[in-house]
DNA sequence: GCGATAAGATGATGATCATCATTTTAATCT
DNA sequence: AGATTAAAATGATGATCATCATCTTATCGC
């Protein structure tokens, strides 16, 4: 039954938003592309015209989580203008943000996977990661841009650390605690 | 071909290494069984005989990691009485931990499998990651109990994050750049 | 409108995998 | 030593999965 063009770029569409969510939410190996393409209401034999392998699909799902993060990063840099890098800890380091994998952070919910790829996966989210740490640097006071530069790189990484282990530590006293203390502490890092 | 109760048992200790260092490097669906098995230079039949299931070896490789990682860090701290905490950031950041994983932080390895697996592995993974919390906040600076404690967890949190993208990144400079960053940020929220 | 074409559905295929059953063989117990 | 037992090997089993082949049907180019 074939649809028209239209419909069937936005059946891709569909294809790479559930992906973007099933994968973050499961892993790449923790889900199939026939559960993949029933999420997108559509059956799993018209996958392999819109995309050549699985491992096309997570590159392509991953690269518009990021750019997606990008902008949503963007969003609320922009709409806290006195204090960015604080509203960014607010909305990074909350338990909704933890408690919705699928909705959330491509970093911290793949890069265990990334690290076990190849260099073109690992590549491509170098360049994600990358992406964030220029907002976070725009949002850091910081006497030069060199320091402000390191603080970024090293606030990506205390982020996405705290989100993790309080995902992995999910349900006990801890996990709160982790996004607590990784919140104060950034803060007090940047002369809070 | 039956061999003797400490075979057996020196057996059963091969499996759970060979499975640690697997799982870590591979994740816990990235390998099965037979191949631990193999690793540990038997063939897949005996293995239900000494685990009731591949979930339960899962849970055994991951505490005995955790209990090493302890051990570790104990000895990183007791080998260097001055700077405790630096002796840790240089072990735990540096490129040949990076790039090992499978004899690295349980937590950098498998923390997003563990966030997708069921309440029993999360609140091992708590305990131990708590454990390691214990010694990082014996190795910092700290005027108060519970300031040490904070920032124990965020650094934590920081060492955690870091390692894993350094890996996502792998083989690109900004997984050296985390490396350093992370390193020089942390060792300066200390007081330096 | 008609023929070429392509999207999606249905339904293999072969591989991998966790788990279990059976068999072999050596250790342990009496 | 002989009987018992248990560790490990061999070899299913059924499930899941990525990928491919084929078929249907509606769109698109003319």
């Amino acid at each position: 039954m074939r649809v028209s063009r239209e419909q069937a770029a936005a059946n891709r569409d569909r294809i790479i938003d559930a992906a973007g969510a099933l994968f973050r939410a499961k892993g790449f190996g923790g889900i199939g592309v026939a559960d993949i393409m029933k999420a997108a209401d559509l059956t799993h034999g018209g996958f392999y015209g819109h995309f050549a392998s699985k491992d096309d699909l997570a590159a392509q799902a991953s690269k518009r989580a990021m750019a997606r993060a990008a902008a949503n990063w963007q969003d609320v840099v922009a709409g806290a203008p006195g204090e960015p890098f604080a509203a960014l800890l607010k909305h990074y380091l909350s338990p909704r943000h933890r408690d919705d994998p699928a909705n959330g952070c491509v970093f911290a919910a793949l890069s265990a996977d990334t690290a076990r790829s190849g260099k073109v996966v690992r590549d491509a989210f170098a360049e994600g990661i990358a992406e964030l740490i220029g907002i976070l640097a725009e949002a850091i006071p910081g006497r030069t841009k060199p320091a402000r530069r390191r603080k970024a790189v090293a606030a990506m990484a205390a982020l996405v650390g705290a989100l993790m282990l309080a995902r992995a530590a999910g349900g006990t006293p801890l996990s709160d605690e982790i996004l607590d203390a990784a919140r104060r502490e950034l803060l007090a890092s940047m002369g809070h």
